[in-house]
RNA sequence: GCCUCUGUAGCUCAGUUGGUAGAGCAGGGGACUGAAAAUCCCCGUGUCAUUGGUUCAAUUCCGAUCGGAGGCA
C-alpha cells in the first residue's frame, strides 16, 4: 500500500475487555501496545485505572502506560505528539502499533492527526474567568466569546463553563479564534493506515454487571488503600478525577456509608461508558465487535484478527 | 376469621372533586479540538393489579377476586 504508517485501534468502553484483545492481538500478529487511557499514562493509580499488570501484558511491551507523575498535568496535545512517536518507533522495528483504550478523544486526535497550536495549555487567566462565571454567570462569558469568536459561542452552552473559558483563552494566547484553530487542526492528512474496532455489547446489561464485578474487586485488590493516598493528596488535579476516587471521598470524610460509595462508585463507571460509546459511535469506518455474541475470548480475538488481516494494514498473516 | 390501609413508569411515590397521568431516582440519547475517567445538553405511554357494575365517559366511584402491609381475635 502506500508508505503510511498501519494502525490497528482497539476501542470500547470500560470493563469491555480491550487490555486482553490487544495483547493477544499482538502476540498473534506481531505488535505493540500504545495506550490511549488518560488515565492510565499515571504512575501508581493502578488499581481504580485497571492498568494492565506485567501477566496481563504476557510480554508485549506497552508504551504510555504508567510513566507520569500525577501531579504532573498532561494534554490531548501532549498525548498525540507522544503517541505519534511511539507508533513510529513500533513500525520501524517491523512490529504493528495496536492503539488499545477508552479515550476518544485521545483517539481519534491520533488518527485524524490534528495538529495543535505551541500555546501553553493553561494559561494565567482561567483562575480569574473562573471568577468571572461564578460571580456573574456563564451566560456573561458566553457573549464575551461572541464578541469575537460568534461560531463557537454558538455551539457552545451557557453552563458549560470549562468550554467557554477555554476558547476565550485560547483567543487571548493565540490571536486565533477557537473556530479558526479547528479548522487549522485538519490541515495535515493522517500518516496512518487505521483499522478501528470498537467492541460494545448487544446487551448493555451485561457490560453492567461487567463493570460492577469488576468495581469489587478493584475492591478486593485494595482500591481503598489507593485511593486514601489521593484523597489526602490534595495536589493532585487531573489525576484526582479519576472514577474509583472521588466517588470514596464521602467515605472517607464520614458523610457516606461504604455502601452508598460503592453503588455511586458504579454508577460513575456505568455512566462513563455510555459517554464513551456515544463518541466512537460517531467515529467513520469503526468495525464493532460484540464480545456477548462471540461465545467466547477465542472467537473474540479470531474475529479482530480477520477484520486487521481484511483491512490489509499488517501483512505478515495471521498466526494462529 | 374479622377490621383498616394499600396495589399507578425498572424503583420510591404524587395525582386526577370522573374526561386514560407526572415527579425524584434508575435508565436512554446527544455534544465534545490543550482538565476528556473531565465538562455540558436533551428525553417520561405506563394493560393506573384483575374483573364485574354505575356512567355519555372509570385509573378515579361501588362490588368481587388476587397480591402486599398493619391491627384485633
Amino acid at each position: 500500500m502506500s508508505g503510511r504508517i498501519p494502525l490497528a485501534v482497539i476501542a470500547g468502553p470500560t470493563a469491555s475487555g480491550k487490555t486482553a484483545l490487544a495483547v493477544e492481538l499482538c502476540l498473534r500478529l506481531g505488535g505493540e501496545v500504545v495506550c490511549a487511557d488518560s488515565m492510565q499514562i499515571y504512575k501508581k493509580m493502578s488499581i481504580a485505572t485497571a492498568k494492565p499488570t506485567p501477566e496481563e501484558m504476557k510480554g508485549v511491551k506497552h508504551h504510555l502506560v504508567d510513566f507520569l507523575e500525577p501531579s504532573e498535568s498532561f494534554s490531548v496535545a501532549d498525548y498525540v505528539l507522544l503517541a505519534h512517536k511511539a507508533a513510529a518507533d513500533i513500525y520501524s522495528r517491523g512490529k504493528l502499533p495496536v492503539v488499545c483504550g477508552g479515550t476518544g478523544l485521545y483517539i481519534s486526535s491520533l488518527t485524524d492527526n490534528l495538529q495543535f497550536e505551541k500555546t501553553c495549555s493553561e494559561t494565567s487567566s482561567r483562575a480569574s474567568l473562573k471568577a468571572l462565571a461564578d460571580e456573574r454567570g456563564g451566560g456573561y462569558l458566553l457573549e464575551i466569546l461572541r464578541g469575537f469568536d460568534p461560531e463557537t459561542a454558538e455551539r457552545l452552552h451557557e453552563n458549560n463553563v470549562s468550554r467557554i473559558i477555554r476558547a476565550i483563552e485560547v483567543y487571548e494566547t493565540t490571536g486565533k479564534t477557537m473556530s479558526e484553530q479547528i479548522k487549522n487542526s485538519r490541515s495535515e492528512p493522517s500518516p496512518y493506515n487505521v483499522c478501528f474496532i470498537c467492541l460494545d455489547y448487544r446487551d448493555r446489561e451485561i457490560l453492567y454487571s461487567r463493570i460492577s464485578e469488576r468495581v469489587d474487586k478493584m475492591l478486593e485488590n485494595g482500591l481503598l488503600e489507593e485511593a486514601r493516598e489521593f484523597f489526602n493528596d490534595s495536589t493532585l488535579k487531573t489525576s484526582r478525577q479519576a472514577i474509583g476516587y472521588k466517588e470514596l471521598a464521602p467515605y472517607f470524610e464520614g458523610t457516606k456509608t461504604l455502601d452508598e460509595c460503592i453503588e455511586s462508585l458504579k454508577q460513575a463507571t456505568r455512566r462513563y461508558a455510555k459517554r464513551q460509546l456515544t463518541w466512537f459511535r460517531r467515529c467513520e469506518n469503526v468495525n464493532y465487535i460484540y464480545p456477548d455474541e462471540c461465545g467466547s475470548f477465542e472467537n473474540t480475538v479470531n474475529e479482530a484478527a480477520e477484520i486487521i488481516a481484511g483491512s490489509g494494514i499488517w501483512n505478515t498473516g495471521v498466526r494462529m
